[in-house]
DNA sequence: CGGAATCCCATACGATACTG
DNA sequence: CAGTATCGTATGGGATTCCG
């Protein structure tokens, strides 16, 4: 998977692995979400990402989860199931980061 | 695509578009190669990103031609075919925004 | 050298339905 | 509410081959 320079060109490298972390449609969408609004809930979540599928949603968080960029909260509360999520210490660097991307992206 | 926001919370939206941009594996790479280097020729770049196939670098610089980061230059070159790539301003612009990004990448 | 054409496969994603 | 389970599809990407 990575780059291996022969050339006497400079090689990077690092971004390849980016893909492969917030790469998935979703995953920067969720970042940054979580970035601006702290513990976030499932539903919310959902219905704020144009409607993503549960399946899909849930693949994302499990996968920010391994990665250790997003945390899931229990909440214990009468009964029902609920949960929230929220960024780690180092979701929040990397949530840090893609600001200057996502104002690029609002761009023209 | 676009998320519409009928929370209270804040959406941010952009970040999906970001993928179909950069999300392509190897973009970001090549935005970031060519941020350092300037022009790089075609097979250069792909002996840099672990060999990648040509059907994918062509594919990859297609994407980014059309998104107007990256510009090709022919370079007419005595009977044999040559040709370079180099970012567009728009694409610097992106370049500069990932530093940040790439160096998060390389933590730890 | 710089690609284009073709084939093939893995999988990401969406839609839907269902459960504790 | 917060997911899980299935299914079907689209497509990104690798390998290979061939051409000007």
């Amino acid at each position: 998977m990575r780059p291996n320079c022969d050339e006497s060109i400079e090689c990077p490298c690092p971004p390849v692995g980016l893909i492969d972390v917030v790469g998935k449609k979703w995953a920067m969408c969720v970042v940054t979400l979580l970035g601006r609004n702290g513990a976030v809930r499932f539903g919310p979540i959902q219905r704020c990402l144009s409607a993503v599928s549960p399946a899909t949603l849930t693949s994302t968080l499990r996968a920010l989860e391994h990665e250790g960029l997003v945390r899931r909260v229990p909440l214990a509360d009468a009964g029902t199931t609920h949960s929230a999520y929220q960024l780690t210490v180092t979701g929040d660097a990397l949530y840090r980061c893609l600001l200057p991307l996502a104002s690029w992206l609002r761009r023209s």
